[in-house]
DNA sequence: ATTCATCTTGACGTTTACGTCAACGTAAAC
DNA sequence: GTTTACGTTGACGTAAACGTCAAGATGAAT
C-alpha cells in the first residue's frame, strides 16, 4: 500500500526545483529513482530523501555532505563494525547541527535587538523631529549596530 | 580609546582564514579596511564585520546576502524612508532565520532520534547475537530511517 | 501519420568563492 | 646592501551546483 509514485516534473513543481537539479542529485549519488523504459519513477522513498537534500541545503551543506548524510541511512543490516562507525558519524554530524543552532540563535537575537532599535528611534522621530542622531540613540544600547558601523 | 588594529595575516590566524578571502570579501564590498601606505589595517569595526561574514557562511548565506545584511548596518543618519526600508529588509531577513531555525531544530531532532535507535539496536545486538533485524527493529519507532532507507 | 508534450542523455556555459602563482613594494635584520 | 618576512595587485585556475541548449526517444492526441 501507498506505493504512490511521481515524475520527475511532479517533485519539481512540488519543491519548486527544475528537473535538472533532481538529475543532478541523481548524478551525484544522492537518489536512485527506479525506471521504467528510460523515464524515471520515483516513489515514497526518492521523494523523502529529495526533501532531506532540499532541507540540508537551506541549511548550507554541499551536496556531497548531504550525500554522506544520506548515507547514514543506508545502513541497511551491514555488519556491526560499519553501524558503529555510521553511529560515530551521526554524533559528530549532531554535534555540528547544534553548533550551527547556537550560530543561529545568536544571530536572531542580535537582529531583533537591532529592529527594536530602529523601530523604537523611528517612533522618536515621528513625534519629535528633531530628536537625537542615530548614533547618539544607539550609544548605550550595546547593540552590535554600534560595533559594526561606522 | 580601544583603537587597536590588525593586521591581514593577524585576523586571518585568529578566524582561521586565508588573507586571499579577506581581500576577496573587500573587492566585494564586504570589508572598507583603512591603509597605512599601501598596508591594509584593520580596526575593531572591521574584526566585528569579519565575524558577521563568517557567522553568515557558516549559516549558509552567500557573499551577496551577507553584504546585503551588513549593508542594513550602514544606515548611518540617513534620511528617515531608507531607515524604514531598513527596518522593513531587517524583519524580513528575521523571518528567514527563524524559517532556518526551524529546519535546523527538526534536523536535531530527527538525528537525535535515528541515533538514539541506532544505540538501542546495537545495545541489543551485543547481548544478543540473534537478535531480530535492523529493518525489523526500525519498524514501529516510526523514524526517518524507515522512509529512507530502501 | 504526425503533432505535441514530456521524457531522455550529452555537452558546454555560468556563477560563486576562493586557490595559486607571478611580479613587485617595503621595512627590519643581518 | 641584501636577505628575510610580510605585504601588495593582477591574472589565471578550479570545484560546486546547476542552467541552457541540442538532438533524440516515447507515448497520447488529433
Amino acid at each position: 500500500m501507498s506505493d504512490k509514485t511521481y515524475t520527475i516534473t511532479e517533485l519539481a513543481h512540488e519543491f519548486e526545483v527544475t528537473p535538472r537539479a533532481i538529475r543532478f542529485y541523481e548524478d551525484k549519488g544522492l537518489l536512485h529513482p527506479g525506471r521504467q523504459g528510460m523515464m524515471r519513477v520515483y516513489a515514497r522513498r526518492d521523494r523523502a530523501r529529495l526533501q532531506l537534500i532540499l532541507r540540508g541545503k537551506r541549511l548550507g551543506f554541499s551536496l556531497a555532505e548531504i550525500r554522506e548524510m544520506i548515507d547514514l541511512y543506508d545502513v541497511g543490516d551491514g555488519r556491526i563494525e560499519q553501524m558503529k562507525l555510521t553511529l560515530k558519524r551521526s554524533q559528530e554530524r549532531l554535534s555540528a547541527l547544534e553548533q550551527q543552532k547556537r550560530d543561529i540563535d545568536d544571530a536572531i537575537h542580535q537582529l531583533r535587538q537591532d529592529v527594536r532599535i530602529i523601530d523604537d528611534f523611528l517612533k522618536v522621530k515621528e513625534r519629535n523631529r528633531d530628536a537625537p542622531s542615530f548614533k547618539e540613540f544607539v550609544q548605550g544600547r550595546g547593540a552590535q549596530l554600534a560595533e559594526v558601523a561606522e
